[in-house]
DNA sequence: CTAAAATAGGATAAAAATATCCGAATTAAA
DNA sequence: TTTAATTCGGATATTTTTATCCTATTTTAG
C-alpha cells in the first residue's frame, strides 16, 4: 500500500509527536530502534519530513527533532503521506490510467472509488494527536 | 496502491476475458496496444498469470491468450493480484507491522482496517465478467 | 575558544521493480 | 513435412527503491 519509506516516515512521526508531548526531543538513532527502521534510511526521511514543514529539526549538541506542541493536533496524516509518496494513492485510478472519471472511468472506478475515497477521508482527517496519544496510552505500538 | 505489473495484469486480464466473451485470442502483441502496456514485460506478467490458472494459453500458429467462457464469471480479482503482488495489500498492516492485529494493534489499526477490508471486498467479490461487460458495453476503458 | 554532540547532505551500494531482447519450443495450416 | 505464427523462458539492461557510509556543518556546554 504504501511505500517503505512512508510507513517509516509516519511511525516516525507519531513517535517524534508522543515524545514532543512529554518535552522530549529524539535522535534517529532512538527513532529507528523504538520504530524498527534502518536508521541512516530514516534519517533521510526525517530530512524530507522537515522541509515539508512535518517535524522540526535542532542542529547541534541537545539538538534533535521534535513537533510544536500546539502543531501536533493539526498534522493530517495526507500531509506525510504526501510529502514522501505523493497523492496517487489516495487521488488516483485503481488501474494506473492517467485520465479516469466519471466521463472515462476503468473497469473498477465505481468501486474503487469508494475505497480510495475511503482512504483519503482516513489521511485527511486523521491528525498525529490521537494515533501518539494511544502510543502514550500504550494501547497502540509501532514495531513488531 | 499495485505495481505496475498488477495493473498490467488486471487490465490484461479484463481485455482477454471481453474477447473470450467474443471467440476471439489475442497475442501479447494486441493486448499491449489495446491496454496501453510495454509488450515483453506484459508478456512475462500473462505466464504469470498462466501459471495460477487465471488465463489459458494456446501455443503456436493462430495461438494467443483466452479465458474458458464459463470461467469468466467465476475469477476475482483478488486472484489476479494475489498472483502478482501478494495479498499483503489487502491484508496486511497500513504501517507494515508484521504483527498487526486487535491484541497489538498499530496507531493506524482500526480505521485503516476499515479501508483494508473495503479493498478486500472489492477484490474478493468483483469478478472478471462484469468488469469486461462494461468494457464490452463501451462504458469503461483499459486505456489513456 | 574548544570540544563534544547533533543534524545535513553527498557518494555509493544493494535489492527490487520495470523493461527489453533473442533464441527455443510448439502448433496449425498449406 | 515444411513453413509461418505463436508462446515460453533465459539473459540482460535500466530505473527506482531501499539502505549504508562518511564528511561537513551547526550548536551548546564548559
Amino acid at each position: 500500500m504504501f511505500s517503505k519509506a512512508c510507513e517509516y516516515g509516519i511511525r516516525a512521526s507519531i513517535f517524534i509527536a508522543k515524545n514532543s508531548f512529554e518535552g522530549r526531543r529524539v535522535s534517529p538513532k532512538e527513532i529507528s530502534e523504538k520504530i524498527n527502521s534502518p536508521q541512516a534510511f530514516t534519517a533521510k526521511i526525517l530530512q524530507a519530513l522537515v522541509k515539508n514543514n512535518v517535524i522540526k529539526s535542532v542542529k547541534g549538541a541537545y539538538g534533535g527533532f521534535e513537533i510544536d506542541k500546539e502543531k501536533i493536533a493539526k498534522i493530517k496524516l495526507a500531509q506525510i503521506v504526501n510529502a514522501i509518496d505523493g497523492d496517487n494513492i489516495y487521488k488516483g485510478c485503481g488501474l494506473g490510467l492517467d485520465k479516469c472519471d466519471e466521463n472515462h472511468p476503468c473497469p473498477m472506478h465505481d468501486k474503487f472509488k469508494v475505497v480510495r475515497d475511503g482512504l483519503r477521508d482516513l489521511l485527511e482527517d486523521t491528525n498525529l494527536e490521537e494515533l501518539a496519544l494511544d502510543l502514550k496510552k500504550g494501547s497502540a505500538f509501532l514495531k513488531i
